[in-house]
DNA sequence: GTAAAAATAGCACGACCGTTCGATTTATCG
DNA sequence: CGATAAATCGAACGGTCGTGCTATTTTTAC
């Protein structure tokens, strides 16, 4: 292929060296569609067949932009983590660092997880699928996984840094139990459809937060070394 | 076998009227073997195939028990029910009322969903895959989760009514809580396979009943009316 | 034992699946 | 413009699925 027309459309692009011919915004269009079924079906529920009947086309001509189911749903998680850090993590980044951010990604991840009741989280959905199912999606949907629950600790860290959290903070425990809020917010809300689980998560995370603040609340074991007294309880 | 032997063999018979023909127990067979199945790839990908191959019988023969797919994942729910209540239920049962008996509930539980580490949970592989999709697969899942819920709560206002917990402790709330652990211990050690999880949600558990039952504890916020120390919060 | 009844097998249908391949249309570029 | 490459289509293959039918075998009952 020749060499000019440098530069053509970047739609989410990550470089512009590519000419971005027609094919590559179907594509985008294509992933963008597969994504909304994903939300409603899962992975596992995306069909080519219709995927290709959402957008009008035949089977093969949605199938030769990936060369494989599988490279369809890799690129479905990678859709998805890139939306995720535009609608979730950068949006917190925003906010003051320590618990001002670290409230800011909570109540994105539980916008996200919840008021678009009509379609689900394939963080959620997809661990549930491929758990015991080795290969190229599960690595791409627990990497993003990982990558987001990172990002989570090391909120929680730098709260601590703030001295907005007890120094002794854990910060992996801490992300565990924000990670099981979220969950439990998808559970009931989508699958119960229990109306009060919004205000459930909000309520358990401040509960999260003060055992972490506190540095009078008990954690585990009532014998964390009270000496150093350390100076500000957290609140904002 | 002529006449007698009037009871033949009683698994998880309900009642002793029927005489119990053979077929049933080669369903009964065929009921833990898809149990087995549905554990590990989920009751959407129960297949009769697969299960025929399992059993070695015909599809067909397995067919005739139940005269369609969705019946025999109904099949599965009710006895993923029943062995659930075997196995957590009713040992947590024999505890103490209160706080002894909510952790025994909540060991056996958390036994359940992480020690078989090779078999997920059906309440929970089954709430993803049946959240936007109606009928008697759905209400047999919703009915039986929300049955065991319910006396995740009812063993939060008995450890209230022992004075274990605080008394204007919100059950529903920490039945919600507690249930994130459950959920969280699931997707970290099935699917991302942390080894850490499960010391994680006993911590965490530890924190949820510290801040439950220390009266000085704050809970959300610090504004709750002290003044009239309305005497019942919730119920029971 | 024999006859009725229940359980199981065998086979085929129609539907959908992912995938392949050659033909055809459409976009790109000199 | 025409030439060339990219994008799309249409049809087909082999596979699995749930399900319905009719035999055949096995269990039950007398």
């Amino acid at each position: 292929m020749r060499v000019t027309s440098p530069a053509r459309r970047s739609l989410s692009a990550s470089a512009a060296s590519k000419p971005m011919q027609k094919g590559q915004q179907t594509k985008a269009a294509i992933v963008e569609a597969a994504l909304g079924l994903a939300t409603q079906i899962g992975l596992e529920g995306l069909s080519i067949g219709a995927l290709a009947d959402v957008m009008q086309m035949s089977k093969s001509g949605v199938f030769a932009h990936f060369g494989s189911r599988e490279e369809l749903q890799i690129s479905v998680v990678r859709e998805y983590h890139a939306r995720f850090e535009e609608e979730v993590f950068y949006p917190a980044m925003a906010a003051p660092r320590g618990l001002p951010r670290l409230r800011a990604m909570f109540d994105n991840w539980m916008k996200r997880t919840s008021v678009e009741i009509d379609s689900g989280c394939i963080y959620i959905s997809g661990a549930v699928e491929f758990d015991d199912r080795p290969g190229p999606v599960r690595d791409a949907l627990a990497s993003s996984v990982n990558t987001w629950l990172s990002a989570m600790r090391r909120a929680v860290e730098l709260a601590v840094a703030e001295g907005h959290l007890n120094p002794d903070t854990d910060a992996d425990q801490m992300a565990f139990e924000i990670h099981a809020l979220i969950l439990a917010l998808h559970y009931e809300a989508r699958f119960l459809r229990s109306p009060d689980s919004l205000r459930r998560a909000v309520k358990a995370f401040e509960g999260i937060v003060g055992r972490f603040s506190a540095p009078a609340a008990m954690t585990s074991t009532p014998r964390t070394p009270r000496t150093a007294r350390t100076p500000q309880p957290g609140a904002a």
